[in-house]
DNA sequence: TTACCATCTGTAGCAACTACAGACTCAAGA
DNA sequence: TCTTGAGTCTGTAGTTGCTACAGATGGTAA
């Protein structure tokens, strides 16, 4: 398998599995006689899962941290469960701010009475109190 | 005003004052006789503007914007609106996406019997289907 | 053969800062 | 007066997660 193959099987863009090879997520993988890489079925595994993890928002740390603990089948699972819920209680923060400060821009724009910038209440909301 | 009082003034860090002069949001200030940077009122409400502006999620492109239409008071004040709901459409979907990738990183934690990783159901979503 | 694609390495760019290093200025205390 | 500590200066490099080149090969089809 080619890494256009293995890109285009992942969905991931060709300079990207060259990244994650880079930074050591994704093993190098044999060459051909053209110095060509080629993958097997575990690097397609592996990408997928990276693919997969990142898609659900994790970093590439903790992408890191759940190959590492993956790759040892016998670990009792805590470790990844417990990155799981942090990264969760993450997510929770995050749409709390972005939803307070959708209710504070959405107040920002109805005070806003489409007269010229001098009186724009946007443009008076931001600046010093 | 020395720099450090203009970033406390405006809960900044003082590099991040240095680097909004070199973009060129913040206009060169004054220097004193010892090369000192000195600001005076006019520096200290546009940088209120800016970190208003960022506090509400805004680019500083979109920032830059803002101040070059805050900057000529007699224009209507349309453009000023449309970047602001241009910006609170970008926070929608943001929300969106978010409250998705959530409501499925939480079935996937749900899933997890505390096991070991061998059995562990979230490891098993993350790989190849 | 010639065109055109994929692949290779290495480097630089993006946003929006943040964190140094190494030199200076300034104010207060012993 | 000397010294110590904090603030300031410039310039550069690091952060995250890629993405986009440039310039050189390799492989394939008309």
């Amino acid at each position: 398998m080619k890494i256009g193959e293995l890109a285009n099987a992942t969905a991931t863009k060709v300079e990207t599995v060259r990244y994650y090879e880079k930074i050591g997520l994704l093993p190098p993988p044999a060459r051909t006689a053209a110095n060509y890489r080629a993958y097997g079925s575990e690097h397609l595994a592996r990408l997928s899962f990276i693919r997969r993890a990142r898609d659900l928002g994790f970093t590439l740390e903790a992408v890191r941290e759940l190959l590492t603990l993956s790759d040892d089948k016998s670990q009792p699972c805590e470790a990844v469960d417990a990155i799981a819920r942090t990264h969760l209680i993450d997510i929770d923060r995050k749409v709390a701010d972005l939803t307070a400060l959708r209710t504070e821009l959405d107040k920002v724009i109805g005070s806003c009475r489409h007269g010229t910038v001098a009186e724009c209440k946007i443009v008076e909301t931001l600046g010093p109190r």
